[in-house]
DNA sequence: TATTGTTATACTCTATAACTATA
DNA sequence: TATAGTTATAGAGTATAACAATA
């Protein structure tokens, strides 16, 4: 007996959280790269910096944590901002091995900007939005992040 | 004058909506493809026979623009359909550069299939969800979606 | 033995550009 | 000239595995 699509699947991909939440990802994404323009920050660029001003002296294996990355994927990150003189690499007294990193006047000045940037920017996506609806998203999206660590 | 990040930034990367996209968009991914198991089907495959299923004779030109990707990057996704039997490349009297897309028995099947153990593995990570909650953030997610051809 | 940062390598996802066959 | 599908190629972003230095 031949399926019909229609009737036998009244819930299509447009149900499935995980599909819109992509999709949606991508837009706001986009909207971040046009914020910061062409020789701006990468969306993780501009979080492994956001984090490096918010938690200065952070190690790369806790930051990679924080991110949700691997350490090995984390140091060519590190290595734009270093390159860009957003944060230095230091040493610290009484284990050689971490790397401290510590964010520069500069680094600090140009998350500032930046970020300035993309609030500008998702607030003018957002128009249609009301101040609720924005915040009720928030609280929705790191609801779901609270299972970041589970599988 | 030495800025200090706590005073001057009340503002954090938590309050970057795109941010925020991203991670609860990747935790929603891992719980797919746990879902899906080892051989299953990557996200954006099943999304791709989720719309052939949905729509039977969609071309792939047609199919990449609803997908919000280019139809170069589309070839791949359909061989692997087609490889597994989930659809057929079929050819339209009239215009014989396109090639309409047709599910298979099997590949509605695996479709359903594929589509309830989503369902059934959204719905466990949403457990901490009310009904509602879910329902509003698929409203305002579609809402972003809204923006999805801006730039 | 375990951990930190690093390198080498590969895989996924996507893009751009050029090709072919049709229109 | 323009379009549909394809190929070749490259670039992000991430992962795994192994290494050196250090604990």
């Amino acid at each position: 007996m031949k399926q019909n699509p229609k009737t036998l699947l009244p819930s299509d991909l447009e149900d499935v959280l995980g599909y819109n939440l992509k999709r949606a990802s991508v837009v706001m994404q986009n909207v971040f790269r046009d914020a910061q323009g062409e020789e701006g920050l990468a969306p993780r660029v501009f979080a492994a910096l956001a984090l490096v001003v918010e938690f200065p002296h952070v190690t790369q294996s806790v930051l990679a944590v924080k991110l949700g990355i691997k350490r090995s994927g984390l140091v060519a990150i590190v290595d734009e901002l270093e390159d860009r003189a957003f944060l230095a690499r230091t040493t610290v007294p009484g284990d050689r091995r971490v790397q401290a990193l510590v964010p520069t006047e500069a680094g600090i000045a140009a998350f500032n900007n930046a970020a300035a940037k993309v609030r500008a920017k998702e607030a003018e996506t957002l128009a249609d939005f009301s101040e609720s609806e924005v915040l009720t998203l928030l609280e929705l999206l790191r609801k779901i992040r609270g299972h970041e660590g589970d599988e």
